[in-house]
DNA sequence: AATGAATGAGCATTCATTCAT
DNA sequence: TATGAATGAATGCTCATTCAT
């Protein structure tokens, strides 16, 4: 592979990548054959292999570009913010519109967890971020802004909340990422409990 | 199906579904072939279409009853419990150890949830479970226990705090249930800011 | 693989190797489909991988065969016989006789000696021929009956005589196995220059 | 095809035969692609069809030209040697020298044989050489100075010594071309008894 | 209830060949 | 002459399911 592409080479690459990408959360990527994906698109068969070499590569490749682009995203938002329970409301924030946006590629992150193969492609970003919120975090109990509790594990908690709201309210069509990325912030930064409760 | 079973016959039905879960969770749903399955319990083909008329109904049946099985625990630790941010809680510790007991089925939640064709299954449990702890943030709203928000949305904030913490501690080792359980209701009812912050 | 298998099993195993082995050596190991081979039997294409791992094993299995049947035809004519050129003499008339009778697997092995997979297989059995034929030349040297040359050096000589005869006569139907024995047996011995001649 | 080529045209033309020939040699033919082909040479697909109708029709130039190319040398060893026995000699001296310096083409002689499409563009030259030689051996027949048996087979047995001592020993290194040569003429010409022994 | 054998549609992948540029 | 891209029939192989015993 690493084949040198003209630039018609890189669309159809990305033609590949897309379809795919939807045809795999909205039937799954075992169930979806690769004939399927290139009748998609009206090409012949060779032209899956010329881009990718295998079925799997491809949702690899998928995969990691996700990851990169969503972890883009956090970090465009994020630059320049100086108080660090802000920097996790905007983190939080910036992840719900992302996930918005591709919810197809949210749902494949959920099922490459679950397989041996893909989960380790996770792995590497995942850390990224986790590491980012957590240093957020540990600048807050510093700053004596956050209750001192162990980071990582407020990281977890705040990771989850984000991706069950999100999964939940933005597969109904129920609320707008606005409206959920509100109640979410509220949430990590007040619990159930909310100020002035014990 | 609906097969009348003899004692014997309900051993083998559950040999199967064990045995196939732990093949499922480990090397994920498609890459496990009925072959493999009776191959490791020793058995030929046969017998596995006679407990069940598809692979699919088999992880249907898995699904189906670890569902099951999660809300009787759930439901026992809270039963005879009046406070409702009592409840809450020993909603939340009971749900970490059952999954901390069962991580195998935890993770076929999670593919269920991403696959069109097994994702309907779950859904009828967790709308019984998602109303049963809703009804708690209710009450706890009304007694002025619990900051007035969305409680559909506190709802799975909560649950997602408790599937993540569970999916990402005990998945490594790192934590025992009990302290994990510990942080997750600190977080859920007080947040990363804790009593007395705005 | 390695399965236990019924009478009924065995039939089909053989029928299987026999038949391959014939479409092989018509129409060439890689031109010949699987598909083509399980279609000439009128069975289903799962057939063939119930009984072997591959296509490529498939052709290994018909090469040790052939070479245990060679071999056991070889020795159970020499058997008995304690004057060495005698048995040189019985040895080349049985690979004859063998090889006009199996012609379908001399060719075979002609393949298989031009590719790396499956040259190593004819190797071993190669080897245990060489070094019985050697044998009977070096018996043959002490008594003083045969010229004194590099033994092993003779041994590839005759095996090539034998071959070429073999592979040159038989396929054109021009002569019969006895009478291409008597010629490689006479030539073997006597060379080109006969007795008497320098 | 036959195209009018330039300079530069056949140097690329020859390129791409030596390079297959090794190829075809070491992988053999089925298994090597012309992606290969044309990757190893570093230029495009497209370079092979112009220079070639198809792959099939490279194998038979391959095959064309180093018979001509093994009978060139040949014929240029034996003229002007009236000697039938010398001129036999010389015939399996030069022979050996060529399949020595050109083994992978030996491999590919041995792997066109049995193969239905290649065998035929063999058939020629090989019965151009074997009329050459079984002449010589008529020759020395008259002359008294061969033995009385059939030219035909005698001149198979020449040809098959020949093959295997040079596939099997210098295949392995063991031994220099012309001690491999020396052999071969003495068990041609004294077989294994030697002279004077019945 | 259970087994070994069989089925055959379907899958991922390959590759000789062609085409537009 | 040469290239990267595309074609699509064909291949080896898998596997859920069924059948005969």
């Amino acid at each position: 592979m690493e084949r040198r592409l003209t630039a018609r080479g890189r669309d159809r690459r990305r033609q590949l990548m897309d379809f795919a990408a939807h045809r795999f959360a909205a039937g799954g990527y075992h169930p979806t054959s690769v004939a399927e994906i290139v009748q998609g698109l009206g090409v012949g068969k060779g032209v899956f292999y010329w881009y990718f070499s295998s079925k799997e590569e491809l949702l690899a490749e998928i995969l990691r570009e996700a990851q990169l682009d969503l972890r883009r995203a956090q970090r465009a938002v994020i630059a320049g913010e100086p108080d660090p329970v802000r920097r996790i409301e905007m983190g939080i924030r910036s992840s719900i519109d992302w996930l918005d946006a591709n919810r197809h590629l949210a749902t494949l992150f959920q099922f490459a967890a679950t397989e041996t193969r893909f989960a380790p492609i996770l792995r590497a970003s995942q850390e990224l971020t986790h590491n980012d919120l957590t240093q957020h975090v540990k600048d807050g109990i510093i700053d004596g802004r956050i209750r001192d509790a162990d980071p990582a594990i407020l990281t977890l908690a705040i990771l989850g909340v984000v991706g069950n709201l999100t999964r939940a309210f933005l597969a109904t069509e129920r609320a707008r990422a606005d409206e959920v990325a509100d109640t979410a912030v509220a949430f990590c930064l007040q619990g159930l409990l909310g100020p002035g409760q014990a």
